[in-house]
RNA sequence: GGGCGAGUAGCUCAACCGGAUAGAGCACCGGCCUUCUAAGCCGGGGGUUGCGGGUUCGACUCCCGCCUUGCCCA
């Protein structure tokens, strides 16, 4: 609604600058009026053509007020403050033609992949990893409302050295062969334990046992360094093991993810780029386009380097020793290296695919594809993106660009145009926080805002522990407020709740927002948080429930009023900004796209819902004596709610029947 | 040493491309349950937007310098 009137006036009025002004702005800027009494749109252009017009703004604005004439949908335009020009919507036409349908967007983007989530399989996922995928599922959902034919990968580091690390474990600190192993995770089945916790502890064990002795050291870091290698190669026990306890892993980190709703299309693994030899096609054709080069001199003598981007390179006659190696001269591929083949797979640009194996059905039916050396047809397409996003912590920015560069040194400007590193920051814990879950906090330590979380250290809060902590805390609150519902159904009501609590707050910090986790706040529902939301929304159900009607019926109803009156004075202006607001979902969610930030969402949701909490206090519905103001204020709860469920499906968060 | 990010209310965070009176939540204080659910609503105190310059009709926002801090690269 807000969004197509925006479009229009713009156009309109780039129009009249261009006809009647002889004026061309490059952008015509747009802004909102502090409070609708003023408008829906405000218009600056005035204070920008005051130097170039040599006249007053307010002048300016007048005149151009004067050339507007009628626009269709709109009531009118006029000069506010020092010489804004601000638009006003026929707020009757737009709001019945919004009960009538929700805004649509659609925007022009092709086939999208989406990575996200690409936890080593070596340990349980943190909250660190949710952070992760909540922002990553929640894209996907952004992009797929606005039309995008989407492609969700889950990147499977099986063959790296944090799976070594578990190897290592298993094989020299707890001495067991294969056979060992599938007997310890029999019994770790048996006994009701997971995996991948039972991983969480051995990966730190491992990680100090290295540094341990002295003496030992140099021989430790090379049996790791053996084991990685003898991974890498496939086809020896240690591989078997190594894949034996990766693929178990994982499997437990898409039963964590689904708990969020979140699901997978395809599961790419390194063991198939490195088996599937995507190295050696892309070395190739990084070769042919000189993107690399082979060193000769200074430190990384007979080394394949690239340039770095931002350096000039070579200074003189000495080598550029800026520039990022991409096969060491012992012939091991960097993970830059390995990174551009496969990003060379994504654009459909290397000349050779995976082979594909169903690997999971959701309960939905929903299949989940692995990569395997030899697959099965037919299978899905998978790859040949048009764009991309990799959903990948701010740490890696560098060596994000270093593949971005890559492909620009190719020759492949569009890939490298359309590859969008979706960066975020961190999940730290708070001190106070650490001390809570009994780690010891270093003096140094003591008195920073946020320690980082480390998997090597066994440092951090599980995912699936703040989850159970989030759904019995919600579950007790439900049971307190619906003792006469089945159990059931109660913790049904309490699982919706707590990953509502969980994906709005992972979502409603901005993407370069340290998130300093605190566990009162992860755990409040009070406030800005997601069951707030849902509670909005669960008590406009409400109404219709005990009204004995339906939010579609109630709209409809609404479409045979004149709701111009409803619209006018003080009253008009409140009930007004509510069904403002509401339309301007497809905006916000365009406006979410275009800067790749979910949290502007999680905000209008809360606005929404706050806005609505506020309408819901000052009318009575249900005791309405008028009819037609009745009807009016039942499609207001409708609007309401349609808009804040579906902002809220986009956010992946769902309604529950009752809070 | 180089690159990137951050610094806004007691705390955690917002502020669209440079626009109208810098906003929310938490915490604190005071009101509101016989009503469509109080996971709520209303009111209150709280700010030299790290510091110093500059650009202009207008700067939290852009430019320069500095301070503090986090990460990445060598």
């Amino acid at each position: 609604m807000y969004r197509s009137h925006r479009q229009i006036l713009l156009s309109h009025v780039a129009a009249v600058l261009r006809e009647q002004f002889g004026v061309t702005l490059p952008q015509i800027a747009i802004e909102e009026p502090p409070n609708v009494a003023l408008g829906d749109y405000a218009l600056p252009l005035a204070f920008e053509l005051a130097r170039t017009l040599r006249r007053a703004p307010r002048k300016i604005a007048e005149e151009v007020v004067a050339a507007l004439g009628t626009v269709p949908g709109f009531a009118g335009f006029e000069v506010a403050g020092a010489g804004y020009i601000n638009a006003r919507l026929d707020r009757a036409a737009a709001a019945c033609n919004f009960a009538a349908a929700e805004e649509p967007i659609s925007l022009e983007l092709g086939r999208v992949l989406v990575e996200h989530t690409s936890i080593n399989p070596n340990k349980a996922a943190h909250i660190g990893h949710l952070r992760n995928a909540i922002l990553g599922d929640t894209l996907v959902r952004m992009l797929r409302t606005a039309g995008a034919e989407t492609g969700v990968q889950n990147y499977i580091d099986n063959t790296g050295v944090q799976v070594a690390d578990i190897a290592v474990a298993l094989m020299h600190l707890q001495q067991m062969d294969l056979a060992g192993v599938e007997r310890w995770m029999q019994e770790l089945a048996t006994r009701g334990e997971r995996i991948d916790y039972a991983c969480w502890d051995l990966y730190a064990a491992v990680s100090q046992w290295y540094e341990a002795d002295e003496q030992q050291k140099a021989a430790r870091r090379q049996m790791r360094l053996d084991t990685l290698h003898a991974i890498e190669q496939g086809e020896n026990e240690t591989a078997a093991i190594a894949d034996r306890i990766a693929t178990a892993v994982l499997r437990r980190h898409l039963e964590t993810m689904l708990r969020l709703g979140i699901v997978y299309d395809f599961l790419p693994r390194e063991s198939e780029i490195l088996h599937l030899h995507f190295w050696d096609a892309a070395f190739r054709l990084m070769q042919e386009t000189g993107v690399i080069y082979r060193e000769t001199e200074g430190k990384n003598s007979g080394c394949w380097v690239m340039r770095r981007a931002g350096t000039t390179g070579p200074q003189g006659d000495g080598p550029d020793e800026e520039a990022k190696i991409i096969v060491r001269s012992n012939g091991t591929v960097t993970y830059v290296g390995k990174d551009i083949a496969y990003h060379l797979w994504k654009f459909n640009r290397l000349g050779l695919d995976f082979g594909y194996a169903r690997f999971h059905r959701y309960p939905d039916g929903h299949e989940c594809w692995i990569s395997t050396t030899k697959g099965e047809e037919p299978h899905p397409l998978f790859g040949h993106a048009h764009s991309i996003y990799n959903v990948i912590d701010s740490r890696q920015a560098d060596p994000q660009n270093n593949v971005i560069e890559a492909l620009k040194g190719m020759g492949l400007a569009d890939a490298a145009q359309n590859y969008h590193h979706f960066s975020y920051e961190m999940v730290a814990l708070t001190p106070r926080c650490a001390k809570e879950l009994g780690y010891t906090v270093a003096p140094e330590d003591e008195a920073r805002p946020y320690i980082e979380v480390s998997g090597r250290k066994g440092f951090g809060v599980k995912a699936d522990d703040l989850i159970d902590k989030l759904i019995a805390a919600a579950l007790a609150q439900v049971e307190a407020r619906q003792p006469e519902r089945a159990a059931a159904e109660r913790e049904a009501i309490a699982r919706t709740i707590a990953i509502g609590a969980l994906r709005y707050y992972m979502l409603r910090y901005t993407r370069n927002a340290v998130i300093a986790f605190d566990f009162h706040e992860a755990l409040s529902f009070e406030g800005e948080t997601g069951p707030y939301t849902q509670y909005a929304a669960v008590r406009a159900a409400n109404i219709f429930r005990k009204a004995g009607t339906t939010p579609e019926a109630a709209l409809a109803a609404f479409a045979g009023l004149d709701a111009a009156q409803w619209f006018s004075g003080a009253d008009g202006d409140e009930l007004w900004a509510l069904w403002l607001l509401a339309g301007k979902s497809a905006l916000v969610l365009e406006r979410a796209i275009e800067t790749t930030e979910p949290a502007y969402l999680a905000r209008h949701a809360f606005q929404l819902a706050q806005q609505f909490s506020n309408f819901y206090h000052r009318h009575h519905i249900l005791t309405e004596a008028d009819p037609a103001r009745k009807t009016v204020l039942l499609a207001t709860a409708a609007i309401a709610r349609r808009e804040l469920i579906r902002v809220l499906r986009w956010l992946g968060i769902d309604v529950p029947d009752a809070m």
